[in-house]
DNA sequence: ACAGAAAATGAATGGTTATTCATTCAGTTG
DNA sequence: CAACTGAATGAATAACCATTCATTTTCTGT
């Protein structure tokens, strides 16, 4: 029995221990949304995953450490999301772009705690450049990919004025701004309005695939 | 004598603490920006004040309060130089609306130093309510006006499709976007690029009064 | 069931930092 | 110029917090 199970995904006692660092990331996302990244303790981490204190120093050395596995966590889980639609074979181009858009702006994305998370990170950028090393790779393939789908979409739909790359920067800052204003005022935008806004910019750029949406 | 100055802006005493005051706000904007929200210290502000360790206390009464006056400073910077645009009798609607996008994107909001202050706050807000009350009533009336004047090149330009609304708030995110692609990826976008892709932007909106820059 | 190994615990440690306040310094008044 | 007032200083304090590690608990293989 204990020769099947090393035989699979790993041994039971590794793959435990993938979970107890999973699980550590997620108290993290949790406490940093909460305390935000200067008022999140090891204290308060161990506590939100109902653990001791010297747990997390066990499976990542230093609080450091697991605050970059944490940005790490949610860097790959947003560029793999979108790896997996821009590979998706079964896609045509508008589908792909409206599958991203739909992504963007999905309840896994705009998760206000997660949101939490990457503002806090991005706030800290320019005095921790690690933090942005981490994700520059998964930002640059995404942008690459995102460019090459407004490239497609413009020869398919004969759209001659439209600059891929260009386009390609104006909605890649604009969602960044509406995650902002879904983590801020969440009184204000909801989800569903903030993808009406990105669909309303698309729909200038390729009018005869994206509609804006009418009323609200 | 005495007299005198007290009848002007305050006696010398209160002039020279309003410039204290300021001056440790600009140390605390230089070291937030390099050394982080979390990393910045009493001592750190003070040292890069040229002054004593005990001297924030003194003018401020806590690190939290100096925060706050920081926070409350360069949201004041920002909200000022918006409403002198558009108080300023001698501009149009559409000279309002290019002199908006100037300063959105001039040196003074674009300098590093303090988007890395704005996004430092931001990144706190969701466990930090304060830091988006102080500025929650700037957003609302900047987000009013802009509208406004988007309103009323709907009306003299014939726009009959434009949500002016809509506008505010799709420009609005797309600025906060770039000035986050400003921040993170310096060696990236510049200021004028990030201008020209917010008035490519304006430009499928309002077409016959903005276009959209050739080459970059 | 037992020995051995790995995982988990949390009290103790040491370094860091906000805050305090007795003292010093500078400017003003009479 | 002497007395006074408030600003500024920085050593001392007290609280906080990441990290360590001796001990306990849990799991694994035989």
């Amino acid at each position: 029995m204990e020769a099947f199970k090393t035989e699979l995904a790993g041994t039971p006692r590794s793959l435990s221990k993938q979970a107890r660092r999973k699980q550590l990331i997620e108290a993290t996302i949790k406490c940093i949304a909460d305390k935000g990244l200067s008022g999140t303790t090891m204290a308060d981490v161990t506590q939100q995953a109902g653990l001791s204190l010297g747990i997390v120093n066990l499976h990542f050395q230093s609080k450091e450490k697991l605050l970059i596995e944490t940005m790490r966590y949610i860097s790959k889980e947003y560029s793999s999301g979108l790896t997996k639609i821009f590979n998706n074979q079964s896609l045509n181009t508008e589908q792909k772009i409206l599958a991203h858009i739909n992504f963007d702006f999905s309840r896994k994305i705009t998760d206000r705690n997660k949101l939490a998370v990457w503002f806090a990170f991005w706030g800290e950028t320019k005095s921790r450049p690690t933090y942005l090393s981490i994700c520059a790779s998964y930002i640059g393939e995404i942008a690459k990919n995102l460019t090459e789908l407004f490239a497609l979409l413009k020869q398919q739909g004969d759209y001659e004025q439209v600059d891929p790359e260009l386009v390609c920067t104006c909605y890649t800052a604009l969602s960044d701004g509406l995650w902002l204003d879904l983590l801020v005022t969440p009184k204000g935008l909801k989800p569903a309005q903030a993808q009406d806004v990105a669909i309303h910019y698309l729909a200038t750029q390729f009018p005869n695939h994206f509609k804006t949406q009418a009323g609200r």
